[in-house]
DNA sequence: AATGAATGAGTGTTCATTCAT
DNA sequence: TATGAATGAACACTCATTCAT
């Protein structure tokens, strides 16, 4: 049975596969990116990756395959990349907000990609498209847990969590889908900043607010929305 | 003196070229919707217009202008549609509430047009891409309207109007981005409530709250998040 | 039965055809000459005669028939403006180097239409080329009856005068067609003066020269290749 | 820096490009020749080519490509066939003679690729055309060369050289744009023997006369004018 | 008689995909 | 395994021609 998100390649040998297809993704996310999936060729993909056309087939199905392992590699690099930033940081609260500081981050790192994933999802066969969807749902829960956490210590009253957290979300997403918006009125941290006084603050409870100013008092930029200072553009994505 | 906006018609009788290109677009809309941009070729829309080929260029210079003056269309649903919606509300809370209500119930009715305009709007040639975002900026600024008459009227505090006013966008525009998530769980009505329980009242002044409260006890089901019921589909595009 | 060079209208009033032709023919010559038969469309002629496309199909059967009579109206002019500058000229050795002037004179003013002819003469329909054909070769009678005369008067020795009024056909059309290569090196009467000392003074007898010579010192500038004068471009086509 | 006369081609083989090249570019000469260039499609030349449409587009950039090496390659004939029909041919008055009997003969063997020349060289983007033209002059050159050491050596006396050189080319070039008219009168041989008579022999002066009337008495048909027989028909293009 | 909107067959061109080497 | 030449279906766009007014 072919499940819909395999994706079959005519080499065997495992290691191979799993560098040839880093190697045609990297390119195929960039032009993707750059210029959208169906005015991008097969081809430019190819000498992008510093392939030949024919080798692409030997590791992807067809064009569909490309876009789809395309898509997931960015919304794993969320998925993965996220944890790590949540490392050693105790306290819920801040937890809930490094995680949006960190996935705003990504975001930047990925802006053009972001967007390949709003653009390009719908070019998908219906069938994957779900794969894509779920792969979103999982970075959803990450921030879903921090935010359950919040509440479960008493830092944050009662509040519809399903949707908060998509509220987070797509304020994240709208860093890359509206920096044409956003980019002359904010520099990273203060968005982040801002976002945080918007989404966070207000469902905090006295206990929660302290917790937050003596974030705040004590140490990351963005928090206070100080900072003018722009991370590292391009976030790897593999 | 040619406007990047301006799409030229061989056709001079104004009334029918009024009359030929909606009909032209409203088969546009309808199908790049569905299925994208790329994939939806002119004779396609030819056939779901009722006429031939060769009549689009008639009224279009090429397939990127019937793009650009699809996505005109639909933003300007937006742009026309709210006002009305707002017509004899008076209390400033009251006005933000509805206007939220309004957009979300516009979306709700163009949504695969809504995602259209996320995944084609990068199809556009370059200078074609500012008026559609000046569009958007155009339907923002009404919203901000609402928001900045609540601070005035002392009903709000003092907020990041301008994140704020983007937080609304999203949250009206995520209806549709994010309906396969958001279905399941949110009759619109309900969703629409929940949004004005974590994007409206946080910011509420007690005066303000007040407001609410007896807006909510009065009249309308989307601001207790009761409804059920959904509203009509599609409405027209034009 | 159906004449293969019989063009039928749609309009009966005589007078009108003849009007109207003339219009949408000058048009089309203007038209096909500057830009070939293939690349002008039907409403390019329509635009430049001030007349709607579908006029033109109430005149011209097809697009094929506004070639044919284009054609003709170009063969017509050199049959029709040679003889009247034949008139009172006496001698024949005078009359064929007028006429060679005249020839070259008026293919002069209709350079680009002469080009015309030898482009989209194979365009026509097989039966109808022939039409063409024999137009020219009607004007080629009107050199070889010059020729012969000199010849039965003895002021030319005999010689293969087919082939020598081909000479002079293409040495006429010669002007047209490679003006781009003469031009540089020659004026009309320059060019006209040399040539008939290549292709005239040869083969004339001792009485025929003096006559020539008689000529040359007499009157006109083209004998003598001495005229920087350029004759007024375009003669009218019709 | 592109040239204008450069046709890019998406394959690298050198080897392979000149073959297929070769291939696609003798089945469009035939094509153009009978059909001209607008009413031959890419489809057709694909077919009498025998590959795929796609695969002219690896070699040629564009139809006007095609047409222009196609021009070239006629043009290169002319320009390749005749100095070898010169070799061992000493007497400049025999040099000159030949190389008119080379030249007509080769027209003969390309008569319709000939008229394509003349039909189409206006069809080429303005840029290509010139080069056309200078392919058409470097093969005047060879005429003149031979014209210009009859006149050196005393077999001719002076005369407008530029002229008379295209005296020739057009007569050369009549064969085939007048073929129609020619045929039924001229064989090939009697047409170049007449057409000696008319543009070389009054030129020529005592020495020179000599000269023709001993080949004439010693060799090659076509001096005397008495062939009927035709040469093989269709040099080949390549 | 005159208009010009409407038609749709036909063209040049692109590009995902295959396959011989 | 890797190449890149070859394929051909598909598409945007044009334009001669028709016809209702």
């Amino acid at each position: 049975m072919k499940l819909p998100g395999h994706v079959a390649s005519r080499v065997v040998d495992t290691k191979l596969v799993e560098e040839r297809r880093g190697q045609i993704l990297r390119a195929a996310v960039k032009l993707f990116s750059d210029k959208g999936y169906y005015t991008t060729t097969i081809s430019q993909i190819a000498r992008e990756a510093g392939v030949s056309t024919g080798l692409i087939y030997q590791y992807f199905g067809d064009k569909d395959d490309v876009l789809l392992l395309s898509l997931k590699l960015v919304l794993e690099t969320y998925e993965k990349e996220i944890p790590p930033r949540l490392e050693g940081v105790k306290h819920p609260v801040e937890r809930l907000c490094m995680a949006l500081w960190a996935y705003c981050t990504i975001v930047d790192g990925l802006r053009e990609a972001t967007v390949l994933a709003y653009r390009s999802t719908k070019s998908l066969r219906a069938d994957r498209r779900t794969l894509v969807k779920q792969g979103e749902l999982r970075t959803n829960r990450l921030l879903q847990v921090c935010l359950r956490e919040c509440i479960a210590a008493g830092h944050m009253r009662r509040v519809n969590e399903y949707l908060l957290v998509y509220q987070y979300v797509t304020f994240c997403h709208a860093w890359a889908l509206k920096h044409w918006a956003l980019r002359g009125r904010f520099s990273l941290g203060k968005y982040v900043a801002e976002g945080i006084g918007l989404l966070v603050e207000p469902f905090l409870t006295a206990k929660g607010r302290a917790a937050l100013t003596a974030m705040r008092s004590r140490t990351a930029d963005f928090t206070r929305g100080a900072s003018q200072a722009k991370p590292a553009r391009r976030a790897r994505t593999a």
